[in-house]
DNA sequence: TAAGGATGTGAAGGCGCACT
DNA sequence: AGTGCGCCTTCACATCCTTA
């Protein structure tokens, strides 16, 4: 069976706050410099999206779309010939369901498979009878999550529901201001059809797998990409054939599934608890015995996913089923190494020669072998990566809504000719910052 | 002096909720 | 009852600062 790659929640640039590249053409040259197989189209609810996707797509395999054979030419010379792989689309889509139940506000959203355009316009007629699905790719209904479930599995019986980054705070099945502390609460007489979770950046397999309740489910990652250079920074790595049933019955059994790409749970902007605004950072321990109040402002602080999975757990060890890679994406260990901004001109031109010589992102950071990488990317960076795949990475968590910084080296740490003074300000004022 | 880089802010739809 | 605010996301853009 092949091995591959899967992102399966995105966006499109008909979603808010989205880029405006994200169109067919620049997801597939991305998926290819990042090295991944299969990516979600996300958004098919909304009309504009699915009409393009319509357009420019083909069916490849059962379930599976590619490009048009002359947008794919039209895209090849900016791929590396390192990174060409022809990479397919599954139709995808995230709903956000706001409700009141049993006394609470709930705001979860969830993402939605489907195996064709017949089946996707056919949801589209019954969602647009019930809310405004024009106005924005990530349409907001005033629907209970049980009853989506029940028109998506109505809509056809090869469709796949997963609850989406199922810990943040705001918008999701546990979050600690919008959730549920079980599943059977949220589903209750369709939960059985629930089969997958995705866990979102700010947490991993080993807090997950502390709670008994989440045994019978399969975790997923993906990113929520809203720019195409986002892709794949959380993924899914499948071992099938390439084909829709064969992915959904791996995300359904388990068989051929075989891990996740992870973000270090640290990194992502909901790990910790506290308040931006009044830069406060809270562990859980520190939040109860302050009863959750932030001891600037007095006001409750914004309960992270850290201590949700704490609340929820009943496990002092995780029982963890498939594996797992932790990664930091290479612009931000580029940025530490050259100390200047991930998006800056210079990583930029770092990152493509690096692709092009050594193969996608998400290959060079998994797999690559080290000596290779220092010969393209000198010593500091197969240290970097060597480390960061050994876990020994040093970890400044995120909290209510700031990205937490993963870094590699200490402060000092680094040899000539990178030690400079730029790069000492520049981790002293990120440092700083965060606190 | 120009280019590059850092930083701050506005943008979007819909909903609940606090407040008047 | 009606109004306004805050929340989701993070890009895109404008502006200011730094560097060669």
């Amino acid at each position: 069976m092949p091995k591959f790659i899967a992102d399966l929640h995105i966006h499109s640039r008909f979603s808010r706050a989205t880029s405006k590249n994200l169109d067919p053409e620049h997801l597939a040259l991305w998926a290819q410099k990042k090295g991944i197989k299969v990516v979600g189209t996300g958004d098919f609810t909304h009309p504009g999206w699915i009409s393009e996707l319509q357009e420019k797509l083909i069916e490849a395999e059962q379930g599976l779309f590619r490009l048009k054979p002359d947008l794919a030419a039209s895209i090849k010379p900016a791929i590396p010939d390192s990174c060409q792989d022809s990479p397919r689309f599954m139709l995808t889509s995230e709903i956000s369901c706001i409700y009141k139940k049993n006394d609470k506000t709930r705001k979860v959203h969830h993402l939605i498979l489907l195996p064709g355009f017949d089946s996707v316009l056919k949801l589209n007629r019954r969602l647009e009878q019930i809310g405004n699905i024009r106005s924005d790719g990530r349409p907001i209904l005033g629907l209970d999550s049980r009853n989506l479930l029940e028109v998506v599995l109505e809509t056809s019986d090869r469709a796949f529901f997963i609850p989406a980054h199922v810990w943040t705070p705001w918008f999701s099945l546990f979050g600690s201001k919008s959730g549920f502390d079980d599943i059977e609460e949220c589903f209750e007489d369709l939960t059985p059809h629930i089969h997958a979770l995705e866990t979102g950046l700010s947490s991993d397999p080993p807090m997950n797998r502390l709670l008994s309740q989440l045994d019978r489910y399969l975790l997923v990652s993906n990113s929520d990409a809203h720019s195409p250079a986002k892709l794949g920074r959380e993924s899914n790595l499948f071992e099938t054939a390439l084909d829709y049933d064969a992915m959904v019955k791996a995300m359904t059994d388990g068989q051929g599934f075989s891990g996740t790409i992870e973000f270090f749970p640290e990194e992502g902007k909901y790990h910790l608890d506290g308040h931006r605004k009044c830069r406060v950072r809270l562990h859980p321990e520190e939040t109860k015995s302050r009863k959750g109040i932030c001891p600037v402002c007095g006001k409750a602080v914004t309960v992270g996913v850290f201590h949700r999975v704490d609340d929820l757990a009943d496990r002092d060890h995780p029982k963890i089923s498939k594996a797992f890679f932790s990664l930091i994406p290479l612009t931000e260990i580029l940025s530490e190494i050259h100390g200047c901004g991930p998006a800056t001109k210079k990583v930029t031109r770092i990152y493509e020669d690096l692709i092009n010589t050594l193969g996608p992102e998400l290959h060079i950071l998994m797999d690559a072998s080290l000596e290779k990488i220092k010969q393209t990317g000198g010593v500091l960076l197969s240290k970097a990566i060597d480390r960061m795949r050994n876990n020994k990475v040093i970890r400044q968590e995120g909290y209510d809504g700031e990205f937490g910084v993963i870094r590699l080296f200490d402060d000092g740490e680094k040899d000539e000719p990178y030690q400079n003074r730029i790069s000492s300000d520049y981790q002293g004022e990120r440092q700083g910052d965060a606190l």
